[in-house]
DNA sequence: ACAAAAGTGTTCCAAGTACACCCATGT
DNA sequence: ACATGGGTGTACTTGGAACACTTTTGT
């Protein structure tokens, strides 16, 4: 595929002319863990957590942040990005998904830094002693909407707020969509974070791919054990649709996802319920 | 944000340490062009084109690939796109949005270069003479689909030909999907291309994005011109979903996506019809 | 007994599927 | 007249929404 005047070219190619960008990857990483509750008759409250680590250098020492790191030439981006998780978290079964690539001129005070973001999903709950877990709980509301003729906006106020048993992180992002005839665009601006970098709004990005992908992808099994009950499944569903949903229904809907198996859980002050997996026949065959 | 400690580390930081790749933007630029028809009666054929450029220098010189620009440190990356769809291409109006950050260590013959690519959509089908318009011709077949148990694959092989008036450009792409346990591999290979780098790849991608968001966004109306009937409308539907709708089904579900105008289209060997434009009331609030 | 969750059944409505059919037009 | 596309109606099926109801369990 390289001919010969490309060989000629390469060799005599210098590598060092333009300024180059640095660029990492960084992970948001997702889990779901149980709550639990003092009443025994009460399933314990599910809780969707990203996964942070505090800074030990500048920029932004002291801070939380996305694991991360910076790529070097040598190694592919998908080796990198697992190299950073078992080095730097200590993860080590997950399903991983590149989200998208951000180059904000002033993302980065050191320099112009790309990133790379990757949203990963696993089912492990050991703690990780490298950084911490949050529960996000996000909430928006629609400040402005208008619409005229050709001309679209919308304005939404996100709030974001990253918690654990000692820390409150309060984020607040503004996300506007405009259309103007053909030119659309969707704009995330930070508003206030209590995180580093930009990382506040990968999170948002990852949030909003997940729910997205809940309607046509069986993506969500990764954020479950192995086995499960249907109770769980619709909780988790629940969790990141941000939306309660109807028993009799959420059943028809997931049945041809999910297969029986001959477990139970018991001991629980309430009718011991079966254990269901994946049922993998459905996957979809998308890309995206 | 930035604390002092950060000020004083900022002020000794030196940029210069760290290898860093270089970093394009590549430019999957679409349109639907009309063929016309001899038969008076029949309507002229669309077909979904992408613009490439023929390259002038190494490496991969006199191939052809897609319009694209090293990004330097100071513009954002939307306007690096943006300039070079305006200074190389010469296209005014059209939708964009990041498709992909493409970084296989083989990937540019040169050095490390990663290419963050976007989809471009547009409406105008004026000819631009710094490159030329290829009809997107893809087809698949599966040749090999296993599962047991928890373990799933499959794998397809894609032509994807891109044609003009003089060129065939001849690609294959294999396509495998593996699920084994948590671990889902989408592996995308090219096996033989007749463009340059794996733009082949990027094109793919971009035409699997454009089928997906059909189903739950408008994106469709960027492809045509401000009015347009309705068989030019589901025309553009088949093109890229690659299969036939039933007209009265199509016409009942994109009838709230558009409004009706008072122009008609008339002089065809057929009855006149409705010229409809887009109604966008109906645009969804998605990231993604 | 009772609270909580597990699980099933039913009715209603919206949307998709597959056709059949009529209308309008320029040659 | 006729081929071609423009456009409407209808019967059938599928799936989601809402709700009522029964069962099982440990304390």
């Amino acid at each position: 595929m390289v001919s010969d005047e490309d060989k000629r070219f390469l060799e005599q190619y210098s590598d060092g002319k333009y300024e180059k960008p640095s660029v990492t990857v960084d992970a948001v990483i997702f889990r779901i863990i149980n709550k639990e509750s003092d009443n025994y008759r009460k399933l314990p409250e599910k809780k969707l957590q990203v996964f942070l680590m505090k800074r030990t250098s500048p920029p932004y020492k002291d801070l939380y942040a996305l694991a991360g790191t910076f790529i070097d030439l040598k190694t592919e981006l998908n080796e990198t990005l697992k190299m950073c998780v078992k080095n730097k978290v200590g993860l080590k079964n997950y399903y991983f998904e590149q989200l998208f690539t951000f180059g904000d001129k002033t993302r980065d005070p050191r320099t112009r830094v790309l990133s790379i973001s990757y949203m990963l999903l696993t089912g492990e709950t050991e703690s990780l002693p490298s950084g911490k877990w949050f529960d996000v709980e996000i909430s928006d509301k629609i400040i402005s909407k208008t619409q005229k003729d050709t001309e679209f906006s919308i304005k939404k106020e996100v709030k974001l707020n990253l918690i654990n048993e000692t820390e409150i992180l309060k984020n607040k992002l503004t996300v506007s969509i405009e259309k103007i005839n053909l030119e659309e665009q969707k704009n995330i601006t930070i508003t206030k974070t209590d995180i580093a970098f930009d990382h506040i709004k990968m999170i948002y990005y990852a949030l909003e791919r997940l729910k997205n992908k809940l309607e046509y992808t069986d993506i969500i099994f990764n954020l479950l054990p192995e086995k499960f009950s249907l109770t769980e499944l619709k909780q988790a569903y629940e969790l990141i649709l941000r939306e309660k949903l109807l028993d009799a229904n959420f059943r028809r809907k997931i049945s041809k996802l999910v297969r029986p198996t001959e477990e139970y859980i018991t001991g629980k002050g309430f009718r011991s319920s079966r254990l269901f997996e994946h049922n993998p026949l459905w996957s979809l065959t998308n890309l995206d």
